[in-house]
DNA sequence: CACGACGGGG
């Protein structure tokens, strides 16, 4: 009997298996045709199923066989409303759907074609889609079926209803595995991860799935120190950890700018031979990346059997971010060359290549080509890309040229960056004029104000200063508490504006001491000039040694072995007197800083930066 | 004759 079962599935799927190109698709099928085979509906069926499983970025042959054939099976049409709700057209799902709608009574939907439907409504994030269709599902009956019930979760947490999430949730009686674990995406996907978590800790017996649903969770939320703990209880507790699992724990390590854990973290793949999909070796190269270790990351990058988009837009990212555009230049010709194509994101990148390292033409030309050459209709990210580009190079009319002539509206962010470029080269009118801009779009967004507040205090000009901070707090706005992380074996320490609640703090005040001590021995004068807008009124006086990275450079100094580089995230920019006396510290202490700013990296080297004053 | 060849969560 066993033989049934190779027979019916051998001919054609072996047959298709070995078919790479459209080409020998189409030979097979005239063989196909020829010999008859294809008379049989089912094998007709699994014909088209196949061929579009195979080929998913392009499906196009299927749909045309498909067309062809008279009376498909409700198997086929299935098979195709499946595919599609994973490609990148998902509404053309619905065009099957159709066809089973519109055959009389010779085919009605199962709870197949409702699964796959519900995922394709997820996709394409149209409620009203969504609705409808689970109307659909509740007339045909099938709001029983647990697949279909899971596929309503997955799709109402798609599109931010919640509410609706724990309506269908609470209708299943006896919920199993999966839907559980989908609750819990969802709730974690709609922001309430705590909700998310006692609902996991609830659950009567959790597989790795499950496990791997709240460390997504934990990871996506930015919860990332509650991801590394729920890592750290995995391990404990003998859940198995697969690739998926290091994919979010990488992730996490990623936002916090841990590199011990982020090298540990790889040890623990390469020593378990966890499988190096392309999304984990994009995750790892990013970690790295972004944890201020290039060279490693570049490594890894060579290293990795598969590249995609998505892994050479890491590394182009990366690079910019480490202030080596000119290297992610190169990279994104190598990408070309290796046939990837690039994306929208990619462009990014690359713009942020040029804008480091202040190649107009460049970056010009790579923005006129993504239209050109690739079809992609440059978004408001890349409008802002060129300004930055402009701006940064000291072009301030006519990165305000391009905001003034951009097709769309253009976004804070747009003239953010123009604001950014008129306190580097100290235009003041044109400043006030982003500003005024930017607050217009955003009331309450305190960048805008304390770039204002930098110009002003940078000429010195101490009314408009006070006067920016009155408007600030007259309008109610909260500048971001200023906030370094650093990582020392393995455990990662904040420290906030002021906070004083650190163990060690006295060890660090008196760090703290030495620094400006040998500081002023090297001729160091403080820089008061900035007034630091992102600091409480109260702290003002000492504020100048007392900002966050500087306690996070000083607890470094204090607790990690000599040679050892010091590697600091910050939340906000660096300010300028931060700038100068990390400088000064790499030089007297001979030590390597590495600061991860909001935007970029800055290594910290014999008294220079790799920023050279670029930032 | 009618079975079976598509499903779910990270």
């Amino acid at each position: 009997m066993s033989s049934l079962r190779s027979v019916a599935k051998h001919p054609i799927i072996s047959l298709l298996d070995s078919a790479t190109s459209l080409k020998r698709l189409k030979q097979i099928h005239a063989q196909l045709l020829i010999n008859g085979t294809l008379n049989d509906p089912h094998l007709l069926g699994q014909f088209v199923a196949t061929i579009a499983f195979n080929n998913p970025t392009n499906l196009s042959y299927s749909s045309l066989v498909l067309d062809q054939c008279d009376n498909p099976t409700l198997f086929t049409l299935n098979s195709l409303i499946r595919v599609y709700s994973k490609s990148s057209t998902p509404h053309k799902s619905f065009h099957f759907y159709k066809r089973i709608a519109e055959s009389g009574n010779k085919v009605s939907p199962d709870n197949y074609t409702f699964n796959f439907l519900v995922r394709a409504c997820a996709q394409i994030l149209s409620r009203e889609t969504g609705l409808l269709v689970h109307g659909s599902v509740i007339k045909h009956g099938f709001d029983n079926d647990p697949h279909v019930q899971s596929g309503l979760i997955f799709m109402y947490a798609e599109f931010g209803c919640l509410g609706y999430c724990h309506k269908v949730f609470e209708e299943i009686p006896e919920p199993d595995v999966v839907c559980q674990t989908a609750i819990i995406s969802a709730c974690a996907k709609c922001g309430d991860v705590v909700l998310a978590r006692k609902m996991f800790d609830e659950m009567p017996e959790r597989d790795p799935i499950a496990w791997n649903a709240m460390l997504a969770g934990y990871a996506q939320c930015g919860e990332s120190r509650e991801a590394l703990n729920l890592f750290h209880l995995m391990q404990i507790e003998g859940v198995k950890l697969n690739e998926v699992s290091m994919v979010s724990v990488l992730s996490a390590c990623t936002h916090l700018g841990a590199l011990d854990q982020g090298r540990w973290a790889h040890v623990y793949i390469e020593r378990n031979r966890l499988k190096m999909t392309v999304t984990l070796g994009t995750a790892l190269i990013d970690m790295y990346a972004k944890c201020g270790n290039m060279n490693k990351a570049m490594e890894v990058f060579w290293a990795v059997k598969e590249r995609n988009v998505y892994t050479w837009t890491s590394v182009i990212g990366g690079l910019a971010m480490n202030g080596a555009g000119d290297k992610s230049l190169e990279l994104f010709s190598l990408m070309k060359k290796d046939g990837v194509c690039p994306n929208e994101v990619t462009f990014v990148s690359l713009l942020r290549g040029c804008s480091v390292v202040g190649l107009v033409e460049e970056g010009r030309e790579h923005f006129d080509s993504m239209k050109t050459e690739y079809g992609i209709e440059p978004q408001l990210e890349h409008y802002g890309c060129l300004v930055d580009l402009y701006g940064r190079a000291g072009c301030l009319d006519e990165a305000l040229n391009v905001i003034n002539n951009m097709p769309m509206k253009p976004h804070a962010g747009a003239w953010g960056a123009l604001l950014n470029a008129c306190r580097m080269y100290k235009n003041m009118e044109m400043g006030e004029l982003a500003s005024r801009k930017i607050v217009e779009l955003e009331a309450k967004n305190h960048g805008a104000y304390v770039l204002l507040s930098n110009i002003y205090a940078d000429s010195y000009n101490w009314d408009r200063v006070s006067n920016v901070r009155q408007i600030m707090k007259a309008k109610g706005v909260k500048k971001l508490p200023g906030c370094s992380v650093i990582e020392v074996d393995g455990e990662v320490h904040e420290f906030f504006v002021g906070d004083k609640s650190q163990p060690r703090y006295d060890e660090i005040e008196i760090m703290l001491g030495e620094i400006s001590r040998r500081l002023k021995l090297a001729g160091y004068v403080a820089n008061t000039k900035p007034v630091l807008f992102d600091i409480e009124e109260e702290e003002k006086e000492d504020s100048l040694c007392k900002h966050s990275e500087k306690v996070a450079i000083a607890f470094g100094l204090i607790s990690l072995k000599e040679g050892v580089p010091i590697r600091i995230v910050k939340n906000l920019r660096v300010c300028w007197d931060c700038h100068d006396v990390t400088m000064m510290i790499s030089k007297i202490f001979n030590r390597e800083i590495v600061v991860r700013d909001r935007n970029r990296f800055h290594h910290f080297k014999d008294g220079k930066c790799s920023c050279k004053g670029y930032w």
